[in-house]
Order: structure tokens, then C-alpha cells, then sequence
DNA sequence: AGTTCCTATAGGTAATAGCTATATTGGTTT
DNA sequence: AAACCAATATAGCTATTACCTATAGGAACT
């Protein structure tokens, strides 16, 4: 049996006429009748009485009347909610995001996203970026954003953008400068996060190429408890500078920038290769792209800021 | 969209693997993939994950595998309901019949029915044969048990048993007879049907034949009260033998043979030509028989009998 | 009886689901 | 890396079958 045979049966059960239900199926009146006798004996039953000039339902065609129609309800349904998902109405998305990034790209993404989706159910996990890629290579997650390169073959990364890693220090830290050379850290007290932390190994290479010995004196896994480790005089740490910017205001801290080299890392927007994107999920790396265009575009702002500095925008 | 592609799409999402799915659905694998191909392309969204060395349902998959499981289920629900409708484990039967018949024929025979196809609704419609006739035409009834021969085309009889036509009087009415000629009919008082029931027509046809001029005293439509109102002295009446056998047991009345003709009529089991007979009715039909059978072989008891006299059973 | 209005059957054709063979592509192993 | 496995996709052919036209057969209505 083929959905055909439910919608021709269903068609000559409307039109009650082996002749005009034909009509309407755009089909020749012997086809139709072939293939609603082939439905009959599949059945084994008759499921009309061919009373000469009219036709009537059986028993049994009444029954199947019912079934048919339910079947077929049921696959245009289906259809209708897949268009509705690909057209973004409805559906979920679920992403894995760096902390860093979390704070200062999410929250404009999530409104403008909700804004055009607001069907769709979005649902943002911060995660280091190893399990970033762990819920991407185990279908957790639809898209994330993590540090580049990414280490799996299988993940599709499109880089977003450069983080600059800066130096924070309280306000009223001894540090003179507003730029501070790499090979200048040595000795220097860190708070960083714990060392299988993508971010500490990155100062820690950066470190390492610049021939510095670092001093770890307090491991934090959140960049927001970091920072508040240095204002209370903990120690410094260095984060991105996105990061950071957003957090000076009202805070007791500055930023120095670090050079020679500067230490950076990269950000993109990874999923699983050969995985289907739909609407939602593409618009939601359109929707990176021109957040983080708007963020960049910011005038390069001084390093150096007191700690009580207002906003950022002149 | 076929039934095809619900089925191979749901093997496919059970197994995990196109070439195991294609296995258990004794197709190649080629042919099961490109029919997924076929169907993905016509929803216009992929349905699975391609990731390697295995598969996985995107959302729109899981989506459209809850849909085409119940779309499938409807399906086989109809067909398991359809063989249990022809089984006779359920449906409907509406037969019409003579109200005479009704009263010897039915009672047994709806007892039997009943045990053999508890699941089966059995309807019986005591109407006269004209109404019978015109509910067989109008697919209102399955069959019906009326007179022969049946005067539309399109129906189909079958003949099941001759019914004998008696004189019922009060069993001291001055008749002495056992039998009476049909042309001594002439004068006597009688109860009968209105003018355009099957039964008074016949009793007039063959009092016409034996040039006999009936005296119609009261009309009555139904038979029990016909014999109730014979009972009071109100008159005579003409009733169909075995209708009456069964009334005589502790009434005031007795049967007087009628000959010379003796008046008859045929019983049939009717049903529109064409129309599709499941189990259940063709069933009835047998039963029918058997238990005319049953009722005809009693032994053809005196027709001259004290209204007192008990069981007819020697 | 003739005519009309249906559905069923017959026979041929075109579309297609299926097959085998092979390419291609991740993932694993040496 | 290179070679090898395991899985799906593609190509080309064949068998099936859904469809068509023409026509037969039957009931209903002049």
C-alpha cells in the first residue's frame, strides 16, 4: 500500500464517482480504478459498492475512510512544521560559547536573535573550549564558538575575529606603564585559570616563546572571579581584551596592553562538518559576523584608563 | 511522498545505518539511499546527518520520524481493523424484516448470531416488505427477509422457505372444520392488514382467485394485535401458519387449514445486487436456512388444535 | 429498444524503483 | 603519512508498474 492509494480512495470516497475523482486527481478513470481495486484486494475486502450509477461505501470503507485520512493529515504535517523549521519559525539551537565571549558578544546576539526567531529555542552553553568541541563532535551542540584552530578535523571552523590578550592590574598597581613588553612579566604575580584551560595554555606558550618564567599564585576557572581576584589585589592576570573592556567601568582595575610580541588568540564559529544548518543555525553565524563587525569597529580605545573611567564611547 | 519512503526512513532512523536498514528491508543499499535522497529533497531539508561512520537525525528528522510512525500506524491500524471487520470479530448489520418472520424466525436466530459474532452490532428492523424492499435500495439495510418475488431489479433473492396461510378464529367460533374451502371464505368477518401491506394484498389476491368477496371488519398493521382482536370475537384473520403456531399455546385461539388453493406465500433473503457481503451477513444467510430448517421439520402438526393445547412437541 | 452514464478490462508505453558495479569519503590502522 | 576499512553516493542498466487510449460491459433513463 502507497499514500497514492489513500489519496485516490479518498478522492472517489469525496467525489463518489470513479469518473470525476479521476478528474480532479489529473488522472485517466481506468488508472484510478486499477488502483483502487489493487487497495480492495491488498485489503481483501471491497471498500465501495459500484451500485451502477452510484457508489456507496462499505462498511469497511468507511472504517479505512477514517484511517486514510489521519495518515495523510499526518504527513502533511509534518511537511508544514519542516518548512516552518527551516524558515527558522520554530526549531532549536543549541550553542556552546567561550565565557570571554559569552559576555560581551552573546547578550546583543541573543536580542537580535529572539528579535528575528522568535520561535526558535535558542539555548547558550558557556564551556571551555574543549567541551565546546566535545558537544560538537558528539551532536550536543549545533554551532560553537571556541579558540582556532580546532583541533578535530571533523569540525568545520570559520574564523570571527582576533581577541587581543591584555595585562589587568588594579588601578592603583605599581606598574607604570600603559604597555608592557612580554619578556617584562617575568616574576610578575598571575591569577589564571587552571592549566588544561585553553586560555592559560595560550599565555603560558606566549610566555614561553617570549622566554619568561610566569608566577601563578591563584588558579580561577571564571574570567569574572579573576578579575575580582585582581581588583582585591590577588595578583594580575591577562584576558582578552573585548573581554576586559567591558569590565573596567566602575571597576578598580586598568589594562595594559602587552607587546613584542602582542599576544592574541583567534575566535570562529565551529560546527560539525557534513552536519545540516538550517535558517536559524546559518543566521546565527550572520548574526556573529555583524555583532562582532560593530564591536571592532569601536575606536581603538587608550590601554591605560583609570579604573573610574565612564563609558567607553567618546 | 509514498508509504515507501515512511517505511525506508524509519528503517533507516532505527538502525543508524543505511546498509543495515537496507538489509532488513531486503532492498539494496543504493536503492535506499537514493530514495532518502528523493525524500529529503521533496521535504527540501535533510533528514539525516551524514557524520562518517555514523548517522544521525537532524531536527527535522526527529520531527518527521514521530509523524511518519503514527502515519503508518494509521495505516496498519485500518488494515488489522478491516481484517477483523471481515473476520465478523466486529461491524455492523442492520437487517430488515417481516414482522410474521420476525416472531419465529428471529428470536433463534439473533440468539445464535450473537454467540457466533459477539463483536458484530446486529440491528433488526421489523417493517413490512415494502419498506424492507425500498431500505435495501437505499443501502439503509444489509438484508432483509421479505416476500418473493421482489419487485426492484437490483435486488438479489433467495428464496428460503414457503410459508402456508391459515384461517385463525376464537377457538369456540361456530366453524366446525379442521379445513375450509377457500370460496367458503365468502361473508366471514375478517381482521386484516391496511390494504397496502404485502400479506393483505395476498390474502385479497387469492380470495380473488377464488372468487371470493372478503368482508374486511377492522384493520390492524400489526400481526399481534391482529390475533388479539380475533381472540376478543372481533372477527377472523389470515396469518401465516408458523406465525401462528407459536401463538396458540394458552390463547383462545385455533388454526383452520385453508385449500382449494391453499394459500401461500415465499420468504426470501434479499440483498442489493453488487453490494459487497462481508462475513457476518453472508453468516446470517446461513443461519437463516438452518434454522428454517429446523422449524420446517417439525412434524406437520394437525391444523386442528384446542386453542388449550400445550407444548407441539409430541 | 436506444441512449446515456458509469466502471472494468485489455494492451501498449513511459516513468521509476530496483539492481550491480564503482566512486567517494570519513575513520582507522600500520 | 600511506594504506586500508567501512560506510554512503553515483552511474548505468533492467524489471516493474502506473499510466495512457480504446473498448467492453452494465445499469438507468428516455
Amino acid at each position: 500500500m502507497e499514500l497514492r492509494h489513500l489519496r485516490y480512495f479518498l478522492a472517489v470516497a469525496t467525489a463518489q464517482n470513479f469518473t470525476k475523482a479521476a478528474d480532479t486527481l489529473h488522472v485517466s478513470q481506468p488508472s484510478l480504478s486499477v488502483q483502487i481495486r489493487d487497495l480492495e484486494e491488498e485489503l481483501g475486502t471491497r471498500l465501495f459498492d459500484r451500485l451502477g450509477r452510484t457508489i456507496a461505501l462499505t462498511q469497511a470503507g468507511i472504517l479505512f475512510r477514517d484511517h486514510a485520512e489521519r495518515a495523510l493529515r499526518e504527513v502533511e504535517q509534518a511537511a508544514q512544521l519542516i518548512r516552518e523549521l527551516d524558515g527558522a519559525q520554530r526549531g532549536r539551537l543549541v550553542v556552546g560559547t567561550l565565557a570571554t565571549v559569552n559576555s560581551y558578544l552573546i547578550p546583543p546576539l541573543v536580542s537580535q536573535f529572539k528579535q528575528r526567531f522568535p520561535g526558535v529555542h535558542l539555548q547558550v552553553h558557556s564551556q571551555p573550549s574543549a567541551e565546546i568541541v566535545a558537544g560538537l563532535m558528539a551532536n550536543r551542540l549545533d554551532l560553537g564558538l571556541c579558540l582556532l584552530p580546532v583541533p578535530e578535523a571533523q569540525l568545520t571552523a570559520i574564523p570571527l575575529f582576533d581577541e587581543q590578550l591584555v595585562l589587568v592590574a588594579p588601578a592603583r598597581h605599581r606598574l607604570p606603564q600603559s604597555r608592557l613588553r612580554m619578556k617584562d612579566l617575568g616574576g610578575l604575580p598571575l591569577v589564571l585559570m587552571p592549566a588544561d584551560y585553553c586560555l592559560r595554555k595560550m599565555v603560558e606558550e606566549e610566555c614561553a616563546q617570549a622566554r619568561v618564567t610566569t608566577k601563578v599564585v591563584l588558579e580561577m576557572t571564571s574570567p569574572e572571579g579573576i578579575l575580582q581576584a585582581v581588583a582585591e589585589g590577588a595578583g594580575l592576570t591577562i584576558l582578552p581584551e573585548l573581554y576586559v573592556r567591558q569590565r573596567l567601568a566602575h571597576s578598580n582595575l586598568r589594562m595594559i596592553d602587552l607587546y613584542d610580541p602582542v599576544p592574541r588568540h583567534s575566535v570562529g564559529l565551529a560546527y560539525r562538518m557534513n552536519r545540516y544548518q538550517n535558517l536559524a543555525s546559518k543566521e546565527f553565524g550572520t548574526l556573529c559576523r555583524s555583532i562582532m563587525a560593530n564591536l571592532l569597529a569601536q575606536p581603538a580605545s587608550p590601554r591605560f584608563r583609570q579604573a573610574t573611567a565612564g563609558s567607553r564611547r567618546p
